[in-house]
DNA sequence: CTCAGATCGAACCGATCGGTACGACCGAGA
DNA sequence: TCTCGGTCGTACCGATCGGTTCGATCTGAG
């Protein structure tokens, strides 16, 4: 029971509940191919709570992106952070994980940018250019540990890497985007720091 | 003037006019982004002409899109052949004429694969699959006359990295995305053949 | 000149959209 | 026990959606 009934209980509870319950309906049918009346039903509330609790459904979508974008970086940042000290070994993780996503049966692309290709608001905007940032930093933490000669031209390279397989196992191969994206990211990594 | 007046004149010049004025429309402001009667609207055309032609809204979306994809197509290997016959310097011009795509002012990214993240329908997203089958196709031509080890392994890399640098420059960093993914495609296709 | 067909513009349709209002209910704190 | 606030369910709002219909108009073919 996601919402209990009447409640002075707990304010925070309801919200955070229909957050985690919308996240996946808006994900499967995407934050236009669903209404709100129909979203209330499949989380269970009732519209006046969701309205109350988040103003617009805009509001909730950017709420939920928020919420996402955080907990897909941490995601990411834990399968590299296993994977122990070797750059290499963090990014082949890193990949792996991906991997793994692309051929869950409710795989559909990544949340922000699906949400950015859509809504051309710049809330929007700036939460996915924000998770992109969140996905750089991690991959220049491993360019530098990997002594790149320019960390910041392989961090770029490996984002490019991550998005396009994510792209590409979407719409196209998801059975493979993932490990030839790690192929080619270990590839990059060995030859930018040739020189050393 | 887009469409001439009355005219039994030309059925399909009519046709093809709605859908090169739709193109950009939709492009701008997305599948859902804009109704048929304002879609009517800024092509000129009146709703009663448009529905004739393409039956529905999503008739007009499909064949608009079934054209972008061949023209986008087009446009890459025109790119690739008039670089010559060097497989290192077709790669770079493919690359080099993407990046000159993200710094236009209009560019939103790749209209097929947009187009298949808002509409899940079939037939939408088999559009967008042969359209990467084209890039792909292209990609291995180079991959083959680069003599590489795994000419499908690096095609499909280097579809990774097209797609890749286009969400990148859609969403982060339209400047530079085409640049570095041109580089590390180069990387690619210089490993991809060491052995040799 | 007449006819057939392509087009326009506007009215119209039912459905759905995001969002609001209201009466009833429930549960915790005083 | 009484109050207060979160919640439900439903009805409702105006706007817009995709799509249809119709009379008027224009043009090229015969």
């Amino acid at each position: 029971m996601p919402v209990p009934k009447g409640s002075t209980i707990d304010p925070a509870r309801t919200r955070a509940a229909i957050l985690e319950a919308a996240t996946p309906v808006l994900y499967e049918r995407g934050l236009d191919g669903i209404g709100v009346a129909e979203l209330c039903e499949r989380v269970g509330v009732s519209k006046e709570t969701l309205y109350r609790h988040f103003g617009t459904k805009n509001g909730l979508v950017e709420a939920m992106l928020e919420a996402r974008s955080r907990q897909r970086n941490a995601w990411l940042r834990e399968a590299a952070r296993a994977a122990g000290d070797s750059p290499a070994a963090r990014l082949s993780a890193v990949f792996d994980a991906l991997q793994d996503w692309y051929t869950e049966p409710e795989f559909r692309g990544c949340s922000m940018v699906n949400a950015a290709t859509q809504h051309h608001e710049p809330a929007v905007r700036s939460i996915t250019a924000r998770h992109l940032d969140g996905y750089l930093a991690l991959l220049k933490e491993i360019a530098l540990d990997a002594g790149a000669e320019d960390p910041d031209l392989l961090a770029e390279q490996l984002l490019i890497l991550l998005e396009g397989a994510t792209v590409v196992a979407a719409h196209h191969d998801p059975r493979r985007a993932g490990r030839h994206a790690r192929a080619a990211a270990l590839t990059l990594l060995e030859a930018s720091n040739r020189g050393s």
